[in-house]
DNA sequence: ATGTCAACGATTCGTTGA
C-alpha cells in the first residue's frame, strides 16, 4: 500500500498539478495539508472519478486537511483532541482497511513564528510559537493513545519542524526560526522518542534531502531546501515499511506548491 | 537582495500567513 503526504498549498491553485501528480504516482492513500477551502468548497469530484474516497476538514482561506483513499475510509474524525477552543483544522484521522486496518493521521503542525520569549526565554502567552508548542503536547498525548491502541498506525503532514542540522541546506539561517529552535526540535523528539519510527530516515542517511524550498530567492534553484513533511509510524506500523521516498521532481513543475510529496510503501 | 505565492475582502490593491 502505497501511502503519500503532500502539503499543496491551496486546493484551488493546484487544481490541475494535484491530479496530474496523482496521476503519475498513482497512490492508494493521501494525506492532504493547507486546503486553505471550506469542506462544500473542496472539489471532491475530482478525486472521486480517479477512484477515491475522500474526507476534508477544512477552513476559509487557512489551513485545512484532508484523507483521499482509493481503499474504504472508516472511524473518522476531525481536529486535534485536547483543546475544544482550538478552531483551526489541522488534524484528520481514518482507518483504512485493506490487508490489515491501518490507522492515519494527517496533520498540518502550527508554523510557530515569529517566536515570542519572554526574558526568561519562555515563549510568550498567547503567541504563536506558545500555540505551536501546546499543540505538540496535544499530538504527543494523542500519539500516546495510538501505541497504547497496539493498531498499526501512523502520523504523516506536514510537521514544520527540521530534525535536524542535515534536513537543511543552510541550517544557521533556520537557528532561531520556529522551524528549528531546540524547544520544537525537542518536542518533536518527546513524541519519536515514544517508540515511533521515522520512516524517511530509516531508509536513508545523510544531507541533502528536503521536502520544501521557499518560493523567495530562488531557493529551489539553489537547492536551498528543508526536510519537513514526515511519516511517524507505529511499532507495529514500522514492522510493514517497504519504503519511503520525496518525490523531488515534483517542485520543478508547472504551477507547484512550495511542498512536494512524501511517500511510503507498506506491506498491507 | 526576502528576490514569492495564495486567499480574501476591499476596489485594482493592501493585508495576512507562510
Amino acid at each position: 500500500m502505497k501511502i503519500a503526504t503532500f502539503n499543496i498549498n491551496g486546493i484551488k491553485a493546484r487544481i490541475n498539478a494535484l491530479p496530474d501528480w496523482l496521476d503519475d504516482a498513482q497512490p492508494d492513500v493521501v494525506v492532504l495539508q493547507e486546503i486553505k477551502s471550506v469542506d462544500d468548497a473542496f472539489p471532491r469530484e475530482i478525486f472521486e472519478d480517479r477512484g477515491y474516497n475522500v474526507e476534508t476538514h477544512g477552513q476559509k482561506s487557512f489551513n485545512g486537511v484532508a484523507i483521499l483513499s482509493k481503499l474504504p475510509l472508516e472511524d473518522v474524525t476531525r481536529g486535534l483532541p485536547g483543546d475544544e477552543s482550538d478552531e483551526q483544522a489541522r488534524w484528520i484521522e481514518a482507518t483504512v482497511v485493506g490487508k490489515t486496518a491501518i490507522r492515519i493521521c494527517g496533520l498540518y503542525l502550527p508554523n510557530g513564528n515569529p517566536v515570542e520569549l519572554e526574558p526568561d526565554g519562555t515563549p510568550v502567552a498567547g503567541g504563536k510559537y506558545a500555540y505551536k508548542l501546546a499543540w505538540m503536547e496535544r499530538m504527543r498525548q494523542r500519539a500516546q493513545a495510538l501505541l497504547d491502541s497496539e493498531m498499526p498506525a501512523l502520523m504523516a503532514g506536514d510537521y514544520n519542524i527540521i530534525p535536524q542540522e542535515e534536513d537543511a541546506k543552510r541550517p544557521d539561517v533556520w537557528r532561531e526560526d520556529a522551524l528549528f529552535r531546540p524547544e520544537s526540535r525537542a518536542a518533536f523528539r518527546k513524541i519519536l522518542n515514544l517508540g515511533f519510527t521515522e520512516a524517511f530516515r530509516a531508509r536513508t542517511r545523510g544531507p541533502g534531502h528536503y521536502s520544501f524550498w521557499d518560493y523567495q530567492a530562488g531557493a529551489w534553484n539553489r537547492d536551498d531546501g528543508i526536510r519537513i513533511d514526515h511519516f511517524l509510524l507505529s511499532p507495529q506500523c514500522a514492522d510493514l515499511l517497504q519504503d519511503c521516498r520525496i518525490d523531488r521532481e515534483v517542485r520543478g513543475r508547472e504551477k507547484p506548491s512550495d511542498h512536494v510529496p512524501v511517500w511510503i510503501e507498506l506491506d498491507a
